[in-house]
DNA sequence: CTGTTAGCGCTTTCAT
DNA sequence: ATGAAAGCGCTAACAG
């Protein structure tokens, strides 16, 4: 147990009243010079720091945002909680970090204990598929933004970015230099955008009449490289439904022997930093993470402090980003 | 706000008294198995969570612990964050995340939001100089266990691993396989780690009678890259502080027409996942970031809890990793 | 401008 | 076995 001065020795060194020095700290009401000064002096020396746990006990809010996440390993979702904390610290709150590996079970378990702490919104990324404990916390007042999927089941606030454009970029060019044969090696099919990136490229492969064969795994570098191992004959491309599957694809078909992009064409998504320094530099779809991190601190923030509309969508535009692990074939 | 039903209305649904209610809730004391069925029901009916946030102002613990860090972003810390937050919530408690960027008076500002927050112990790496409000909490009793580096201020527990061991099994492959002439593009200066592994290294350098350049920069993608810019003349081989500054080297290198190991070796240090599958694989020195992660929190519970001694230090061992960034020179 | 007082939701004596 | 009541550190009326 750490010791910690409250505002009672402070008022008792400052010879004043609680309320004296409760105003000093949040410059709530005037304060005569005199006490002021000799309300912060007393401060000084005690090294005298408010429990922000009393106050949020009082206040009803605390100042903590909970982030249900995936699994904070993968870059793409280091790089949101990064531009989601810069933004939050500025404004004074900060980010208690939970792994859910995208495990429902874990999530709800995760909810309760944010719950239980108290905090004044929540960041969600997470499974697809709808959870009732949420559902009921939202309708009872629980700020939540999701990110990088939307939650069909109640009209609530989300960033995402345009997983058809995304998909559609990338498929314009694949098929324009000649790619006809598609394996797609998809991410975890709870997930909403593995979800929709499927519909968009199946919807496509039907329109361009394309061959094509399409798998959910996981969005992580052992299930790419799982899968690619067991792949017998190449497409022209293989579409992967994150940068990290690509790695593992990527491994796996040097293993067999192949050459990328020589023998086929490997893409990702999301343009993690790593991927331009890959082996070959990954053709992918670039992902705003950052953005996406600080724009949904944002919008949580406004919900939360009530400044602005609730339930705003947020969506962002991804990029295509030709690299060298896809190559023109002959047309 | 959100609506939260509280002990109170538990023990009004229930029939019973706020004590009743706690005892159930806690354990604490025999309830008669009538009251006890009548308090779960009334709980259940209302999901009723209770607020730790209360919990832990009249217990004087919160269940949360505070972990400052340069940047969840690179790899390194995000493995040992995952480390961490998978045995302390296995163990009841949450993570509180923080970037630093390695800036003092972040970290001093850090410290005090978190002291606020009642933090129940802190993880920490942050520079190597000694932060004076630091030392005064450690003194009062703020539990604190530091990765990656030892506190010399203050006698205090820490979980690092062995870096002058890693140092010289990477200086022992590199002089054996005949490089003589070396340049060190290092991390912070202010780091620990950065500081020791020159200390190796340049006693080395003068026992064995290498040549060398050495400078300290930052730990990342872009120092390298620039340092790597502005090198006129190459030598044998180029040592970084990590992993993220070799891929900046090696993509500087490779823009200004040389190739790596042919025309340099270069390695790196962590072994962060990417560097298997780097353009060259990365030949460097491998550090159990989860592990430092998972022996930290931990440690830091076992103080907490005084299960155990405290100020103990945790030294793991680094591994050695050759891949294909450096190559073996005509001796 | 300043002090007194009543809670925020909970645990924990202390009675009964 | 159960309840009443005090108090954790703070803010926000309410008096003065």
């Amino acid at each position: 147990m750490m010791q910690r001065p409250g505002i009672k020795e402070v008022a008792k060194k400052a010879g004043v009243s609680i309320s004296t020095v409760s105003r000093v700290l949040n410059n709530s009401a005037p304060v005569s010079e005199e006490l002021e000064k000799r309300v912060k002096k007393a401060i000084e020396e005690l090294g005298y720091y408010p429990s922000s746990i009393a106050k949020g006990l009082r206040k009803g809010r605390t100042g903590t945002i909970g982030f249900i996440l995936p699994d904070i390993t993968n870059p793409f979702f280091a790089n949101i909680v990064r531009g989601a904390e810069d933004y939050l610290r500025k404004k004074g709150y900060n980010l208690i970090l939970c792994n859910s590996d995208q495990d429902r079970k874990q999530e709800t378990e995760l909810l309760k204990i944010l719950i239980s702490k108290h905090i004044d919104g929540l960041l969600f990324t997470g499974t697809g598929s709808s959870n009732p404990l949420l559902v009921e916390k939202i309708r009872k007042g629980l700020k939540v933004v999701f990110l990088d999927r939307i939650f069909e089941e109640i009209n609530s606030s989300y960033v995402i970015v345009d997983n058809k454009i995304g998909m559609n970029l990338l498929l314009d060019y694949l098929i324009d230099v000649g790619h006809r044969n598609f394996i797609f090696i998809n991410g975890n099919k709870e997930t909403f955008s593995a979800k929709i990136r499927y519909e968009v490229f199946a919807e496509r492969a039907r329109t361009e009449k394309l061959e094509f064969k399409h798998y959910f795994t996981e969005f992580s570098y052992d299930a790419g490289y799982k899968k690619a191992k067991r792949l017998k004959g190449l497409p022209d491309v293989i579409l992967c439904g994150n940068d990290l599957i690509a790695y593992g694809v990527i491994e796996a078909l040097e293993e067999k022997g192949y050459k990328v992009p020589e023998d086929v064409s490997v893409t990702g998504f999301d343009d993690i930093p790593f991927s331009k320094h890959f082996k070959p530099p990954l053709t992918t779809v670039y992902q705003p993470m950052y953005e996406m991190g600080r724009k949904s601190a944002k919008l949580l923030l406004e919900i939360i402090e009530e400044k602005k509309v609730s339930n705003k969508g947020i969506v962002l535009l991804p990029k295509l980003v030709i690299r060298e692990s896809t190559k023109e074939m002959r047309r």
